[in-house]
DNA sequence: GGGGTCTCTGTTACCGCTAACATTAGGGGC
DNA sequence: GCCCCTAATGTTAGCGGTAACAGAGACCCC
């Protein structure tokens, strides 16, 4: 048997070769035949209505109703070189604090044309590489990473994407430079965790605190919590308080934050007065355990939260904790990234505005 | 001046075109020259390292980490006509319940080798249309999209979709189609949000309450929410029972929560002792505020959520909810969609079960 | 030793669309 | 009438891969 073929009608010599065409889609080429006109035509008309003629446009526009078009990215995509895919990288999406980065991104690019890709690297290094290597198949126009703190595979990556003049930005930090540090560096758009940690340190030293902790996050890899922890420690040890380093056990955060509160209060002598935490969650576990055990909150123990997550000032005591830009990192990241492309130049860094909001959990108001 | 060309040698007449290609990027060409074979062969290698030569093999490996080729997958797709990309439209991906689905699709697409494209619709069938029209532009091998309504031309895109052999699948809800709706069906997977309206209303009677309230979600457009409502209502009032209906205000949730409680107390004569509400959030809120209140709960008033989020069984006491199968959603669809697309067949539908989960807000345990 | 089979690589054409250049028809100035 | 210019559409050759088919050796068997 011989492939299926079109009867062969007076063709050139050559074997019968097996047609490729016809996965079944309404192609462009449909949809100039239906108009009377070439694919160019209608090519052109989809971009710039204006630029052909009006009865064209017309027959052109029944001839896209009637056969359904839908244009092919893949093939426009190569074609024209130019690709309006924004390629991101998050630690998480179900984390509400980088759903709302997400947010800000799709806002920011959608109303300028562009599309995001997104993937979730579970704050595994790893995980980035590997998803990073499979966005850049998709040639993206620009590249979102979440922290400057990369593989030395997806480093590679973002530095030949770099070169190649595609934008690339670190969202979530903004931070200078290591000094001995030799990489190529990108554009940060965040907040510097080091300000933070300080920040939530002084706040408790001011409330007349002395015996401190910090918990960190049960994320091993969320390095930005352990720095925010590793500022807050330094800046207590030099104003001469103690600071104790816990680490939450993984799982449920609620439930991490519960069995923590009785660390806190096991711990000593001496006695720890108060704790800053790497997320609200557990700091709100904490604070529902402290009233559970009837614990004195902010007298026994006063906590701070990070985050401030909607829940945080719905306890009572309200949950003191530091609030972020997340909507803004992606809204921010969106912009610089727009007018980098537009102007073909590199995107401008942004250092983010953060606040430390003092409820009753610290002492202050209810 | 002339455009910027390449020397030409004895070139064949004809006038000098400007080159398209050279955006910079190593393609499979610039591999295979450095290896020494033809295109084909490093394409070949990639897809199946085995088919080519162990020397050749070897060649190919070098070519390919010394030049940091990265794939087009634009080019890849158009040229096999296949394609690796699942398309979904979720309401939301901030709202942990539906981050979570994703997160199952997300898994299990990934072992397979396929990409998951996500969009969020705000939960509103207009912007789920358009957002459906730019997917489908990536000619993706399936659609996911969330729920059984949906505009007539996002209908129409699907109905295209579908029988153009694309499995297309609505997830979180499974209803029996409408008698008279006359429309292509999909498939669903999800569970029956008639049946859990009817169930939490029962639970509610069975602790003895008669004057009972709704209170629906402030997203007018969550059909599903409105759904399990009006369940709710004829389920109860079949049970000689009276029932308000309640439309918690927009903004924070947990804020509407608040707010509603205060209505819920103000209703009535007769007073209202149990109140069940669209999701979690409000649930916590009105929960909450109670306590604030001082509002003996469940004795004066029991409250009923849905959604059972990590927060439901923190607060104290403990909030009763419907627990979702919302991993399961994502996990069971990936799962159905590989079936379908490697036996060629249609997607097969299945109803997830859920569960009341009884805790002290609705009456017995702590 | 001839022919069949297997392994490996190459040639050609094409996926569906768009950039660059070409062509045609009509309009206006002199 | 001729020329030039503009507007509208067409022709050709890719984008960077992959499918289908072809061909060159190596090996084997009778």
């Amino acid at each position: 048997m011989t492939p299926k073929t079109a009867p062969k009608i007076a063709q050139h010599p050559g074997p019968a070769r097996q047609a490729r065409r016809g996965h079944g889609r309404v192609t462009l080429q449909d949809v100039a035949a239906a108009a009377g006109v070439t694919s160019i035509t209608v090519s052109r008309f989809l971009r710039e209505p204006g630029v052909v003629a009006p009865d064209t446009a017309e027959r052109i526009g029944t001839a896209l109703a009637q056969t359904g078009y839908v244009p092919n990215k893949q093939a426009g995509l190569l074609a024209s070189g130019v690709s309006n895919i924004v390629a991101a990288l998050l630690p998480n999406l179900a984390n509400s604090i980088f759903a709302e980065t997400a947010q800000g991104l799709s806002d920011g690019l959608q109303a300028a044309g562009f599309e995001l890709l997104i993937a979730s690297t579970g704050y595994s290094l790893e995980r980035e590489e590997h998803q990073l290597r499979t966005l850049m198949g998709w040639h993206p126009a620009a590249v979102v990473v979440t922290g400057r703190r990369h593989s030395p595979g997806a480093l590679k990556l973002l530095a030949n994407a770099k070169a190649a003049g595609t934008p690339v930005i670190e969202i979530w930090d903004h931070h200078p430079p290591e000094p001995g540090a030799r990489r190529t560096s990108f554009t940060q758009i965040g907040f510097n965790h080091d300000h933070v940690g300080r920040a939530m340190a002084q706040h408790l030293l001011a409330a007349g605190h002395q015996r401190l902790a910090y918990v960190d996050s049960g994320v091993a890899e969320d390095y930005r919590a352990h720095e925010r922890g590793l500022a807050f420690a330094s800046a207590a040890r030099a104003a001469g308080a103690q600071v104790t380093v816990l680490v939450a056990p993984a799982g449920d955060a609620f439930d991490a934050g519960r069995q923590v509160l009785g660390d806190l209060m096991r711990a000593g002598p001496p006695t720890i007065t108060a704790a800053a935490f790497a997320n609200d969650h557990l700091a709100s576990g904490a604070l529902l355990e402290a009233a559970r055990r009837q614990v004195r909150v902010p007298e026994r123990m006063a906590l701070l939260g990070f985050g401030d997550f909607s829940l945080a000032r719905q306890l009572s005591p309200g949950l003191s904790s530091v609030q972020l830009p997340r909507h803004a990192i992606g809204a921010e990241t969106a912009k610089s990234l727009l007018d980098a492309l537009r102007h073909a130049k590199a995107a401008v860094p942004v250092a983010l505005p953060w606040a430390l909001v003092a409820r009753g959990s610290t002492g202050s108001g209810s």
